[in-house]
DNA sequence: GAAGAATGCAAGTACCTGCTTACTACTCAA
DNA sequence: TTGAGTAGTAAGCAGGTACTTGCATTCTTC
């Protein structure tokens, strides 16, 4: 089995997956769109399922951005992971509404999405106590802390899914800039850094 | 053209789709689960995406709750219409689930699914702003107030969604409070009313 | 140049899909 | 009694689905 065939069908599969979800990406389809035989397809990968959990779960490994609690300018280490994050979000748009709704019938399809939004929000409450600890935010009750990191990572997820559906959406790196701003706020930041402009988040 | 058989085929055809998506809902499924048949469900609605259609919008125009800005006790007004909130999300969510999947492809599958969001945030917005004219809340930056606001709605609903795949999260009622004291506290409240508890929102 | 692995091709299986047709049976008002 | 309205039944159509089989072809590597 040449490798290049196989990376060629699970690049192909997410792509089409994406677009199409479970049902809608048939074998054929990823054969035709990969230039090669459907018949490959099957004896690579054995079924449509074990080709798309593969090329799934690979598409859902895209880099994450690690945030650094003791980064030198924590509020500016903060604007650029809650950007990155949203980025990453976005460029996976498509491929997360897919795999939200094939969820329901099939929970085996992307065991690690769940995972994506938990480990995000690990991240920020590392960080923020670790602030804390710094001194650079006063302690915070831990149910208010996690309350506000929830928020900014859904808050940066939603604003991914539905930017394009809702007019007047303020440009990402604002949005980025306010959720931070408004958790910071919310967990008695001394004096808030960041200008807002623009308008709906 | 009997009432019955119509009402009867929106109901079955609005659980198929939260449970199967648009490519799993067959119209023979509809009809069995029906107890009709399925002739009787192309004579009433002529195809299966007219019948979907009608269905979902009908599912989703469940009953919104008003946010009162003039209420007497605004903070009590707010956590009430949060966990009421909560609560649409949370018994429509994989309805919701499988729209947002098959909007990828099919935009017009529910064309009202995104004034809800707007809608509930709209809302939120507009009780800020009253209650920053009644004094009760400091005079705010706009684009913070819909910041904020926008993080409470998408809060509510990435909780409702996700919910049952996250361990350990916190009861409904106290993720709605928590959610609104956040965004209170970052947009200068006087003294925050709720004592949090639970963990991990 | 021969062996073996990887791929293509054509065809087929068994089942599901939305949707249609033709015919029958029941109900109820005119 | 008639006739319109509503439903059921059986059958079928044309196309799509995942997946298999058998055989011919190409490419690589020793």
């Amino acid at each position: 089995m040449s490798i290049d065939a196989r990376e060629k069908l699970l690049e192909v599969a997410a792509r089409v997956y994406a677009e199409a979800g479970y049902r809608g990406t048939t074998t054929r389809r990823i054969a035709q769109e990969a230039g090669l035989n459907e018949v490959t397809l099957f004896r690579h990968f054995g079924s449509k399922d074990a080709l798309l959990r593969e090329a799934i779960e690979r598409a859902d490994q895209q880099a994450r951005q690690r945030l650094d609690p003791d980064a030198a300018d924590p509020i500016a280490e903060m604007h650029r992971w809650s950007l990155a994050t949203f980025e990453r979000f976005y460029a996976q748009k498509n491929l997360i509404r897919q795999v939200m709704g094939d969820m329901v019938q099939r929970p085996a399809i992307a065991p690690r999405i769940c995972d994506d939004t938990t480990h995000e929000f690990d991240q920020l409450v590392n960080f923020v106590v670790r602030q804390e600890e710094r001194g650079l935010l006063p302690a915070s009750d831990p149910a208010m802390r996690e309350a506000a990191a929830a928020m900014v990572v859904h808050a940066l997820l939603g604003n991914a899914l539905w930017r394009d559906l809702v007019p007047d959406m303020p440009p990402p790196d604002a949005c980025a800039r306010l959720f931070v701003e408004v958790m910071l706020r919310a967990l008695g930041a001394p004096t808030p850094a960041a200008i807002p402009e623009g308008a709906r988040p």
